[in-house]
DNA sequence: GTCTATAGGATGATAGAC
DNA sequence: GTCTATCATCCTATAGAC
């Protein structure tokens, strides 16, 4: 997925922020492992080598990448949270920012890469500590108590799955697959399903 | 961690199996993409081409991982289904069958690790089969309510989350991972903690 | 049933030009 | 700021012996 051709110079952090957008898609697709730095170049528009010497390793730039998905992730709490002219109440405005960010491509779909990569010394001190800065929050700042807590991370980590597992579709038409999408997604099934289409269109 | 040494013969069957548990471990590990076939056999104690002869390729090893994974799962669920016998309630004897696959390893985690890479296609599809069995288990067999299911899925994403992102340990002995973590586990705390210690002492 | 040797194909990173 | 060329490494899979 294309997002711009390289042709023009750019200043260096403009380019930095195409980039680990497009790293953000790729890595959400394919992994951390599974992706290379020539796919995420290709589909930046830019050359390999030159991703490479951005971000020093395409370790650092997965990195980044999570930091990224995290202050923007933590940055929609914060709106919701502060939006209290609203009648909905906290727990659901919160569910509603989380499930928002499905419209923002492979944003949550990155951060579950890292949480499965826990062992790497590396990553996984990144996604440990990205964890617990949500975790932080939720009960530090929107007040949650522990149990509400556990059931929106819960909530949120069913949501995370059934997006990498890639069940947007009504794959074969299966009406379980629908009964559950419909069950997990209450009214948000809209949204996962745009994205969904407009997923197929963008690879022609 | 090597599981046996390869000197004698073996019926294929049995190496098989020896092989499917080492795979287990080394997937959980390191994700599909990052576990070689090279891993894979000096965990089993056995050559790298010999591996590859016994299952084909190493997507066929993969999902033939994820299958059995399902099946003892499965099998476990149907135990708790069946054991009528006692007064804790089916949610709980439920709950506490996943849990208690804690104790074999990757088992878990390996599963999450297929179902973060919904869009391969190989992959992918025997994630969601593989998912979607669950979910009829739980709703057909378990006679569990959608509400139910809902619940039982993202408790259980919840914990496999935490298991790959290793969060089994008090880290820095962070008060904050340890609250996190009794809560998430509530009764269940020490067999994840006895899972962690055990890991360890197979580290050497 | 199991191994050694190795081919063939990526991939991350560096060097250096423009 | 960005590219082309290229090296060194690693990895799956095959061939073929024991």
């Amino acid at each position: 997925m294309t997002i711009s051709a390289p042709v023009t110079r750019m200043k260096s952090g403009e380019r930095r922020e195409l980039i680990l957008e497009a790293a953000t898609e790729v890595f959400a697709e394919t992994g951390y492992v599974g992706t290379t730095t020539a796919d995420i170049a290709r589909a930046a528009g830019v050359s390999q080598p030159y991703v490479v010497r951005l971000f020093g390793t395409k370790e650092q730039l997965f990195l980044d990448v999570i930091q990224r998905a995290l202050d923007v992730l933590l940055a929609a709490f914060r709106g919701a949270l502060d939006d209290a002219t609203s009648d909905v109440p906290l727990g659901k405005r919160m569910a509603l920012a989380y499930v928002n960010q499905l419209n923002q491509h492979g944003l949550l779909l990155s951060l579950m890469h890292a949480f499965v990569l826990g062992r790497d010394p590396v990553i996984g001190a990144a996604a440990r500590a990205g964890f617990m800065k949500v975790y932080r929050f939720l009960r530090d700042d929107a007040g949650f108590d522990p149990l509400e807590v556990q059931n929106f991370l819960a909530s949120g980590m069913l949501v995370n799955t059934m997006i990498g597992i890639d069940m947007v579709e009504d794959y074969d038409g299966d009406p379980d697959v629908r009964e559950l999408m419909e069950c997990a997604f209450p009214e948000k099934l809209d949204m996962v399903r745009a994205l969904a289409s407009q997923r197929e269109q963008e690879q022609r």
